[in-house]
DNA sequence: ATGCGAAAATTGCATTTTCATGGATGCTGC
DNA sequence: GCAGCATCCATGAAAATGCAATTTTCGCAT
């Protein structure tokens, strides 16, 4: 039962070298970034993600949605019932199957998100701007490949 | 008012070329597998964060711990309240500073983690394994680059 | 046609997180 | 020594989340 001690901080911590770690913290970081641009306008981290996942693919499922925010499928219901009564998003009876929900975007949901995409893409040339461009575009390059390890049913993957 | 239209699904998405989705896609998707593991041990993630943080270096603050976890600082005070209550941390008064609560592992919370830490360098090494050497180092290179971008307070930086 | 298993979305409840704030200690300049 | 400010942790009310169960619809075999 010895006390916590205080000294012998930055040793060799187990999480400075754990992969996850490492893509957990980098993700999370340069995220924050963005983030702070999103809490000024007033838009929350979810409804953004929400927003982001419609731009260019009107008629998300609500599954999908949430696959693609890395969400559960009652959170997205629930976020969706809040960007619903906020007029950034409708619901819609898929024609083909009746169970199906599609999400597409209002104009007032389309006309924010115009907006946000371009501080996104240019914050995304900013943070790439830090690095010689091998290494920006090795880091995508290597990205994609771990996520083309993991296709899930999403069909004809790019 | 046109209705969403429910093909031209992976046309050219925002999301599927933006290096923040990429990023956080990764880290979730790979991260996903070893929570599953968590799950199944019973360790919810946040605890787990906060016994791997604690591994190699013992006694962080709470301000500390929260910004390792990636977590805001009443979050983690209250995760603390539970694993205290769990037996897995315990809090004791800093010598110097006495507004300071250091963290440390109980003997319980270093067994656990020990066990885990085992699974997470098994699970890192499978994940690394799917690609390539030279590509798996460049992958934890080029995250150690992004992150040494933001070194935040954290003093003597490896 | 009809019944059966599977899939999609929603709802309810308990838990957790967040945001704003409060209380206490430490530090600096005078 | 003391005023003023910064830092650290804890708390409380409100919102969001996770998990399990429910409802509706579809696909399919009979």
């Amino acid at each position: 039962m010895t006390a916590p001690q205080p000294h012998d901080d930055s040793a060799s911590r187990f999480i400075d070298d754990y992969l996850l770690y490492l893509m957990a913290r980098a993700s999370h970081l340069i995220s924050e970034e963005f983030h702070e641009q999103l809490r000024r306008k007033g838009v929350s981290v979810p409804v953004w993600r929400v927003l982001a996942g419609l731009v260019g693919s009107s008629g998300e499922t609500v599954t999908g949605l949430a696959e693609i925010c890395l969400l559960q499928q009652p959170t997205m219901t629930k976020l969706l019932d809040r960007m619903v009564r906020d007029g950034l998003v409708r619901r819609a009876q898929d024609p083909r199957d009746r169970r199906v929900v599609r999400i597409g975007l209002t104009p007032r949901g389309e006309a924010i998100v115009a907006e946000l995409v371009v501080a996104a893409r240019q914050h995304e040339a900013e943070v790439l701007a830090r690095y010689p461009e091998a290494e920006a575009l090795a880091l995508k390059s290597l990205l994609r490949a771990v996520l083309s390890r993991h296709v899930r049913g999403r069909r004809g993957a790019g």
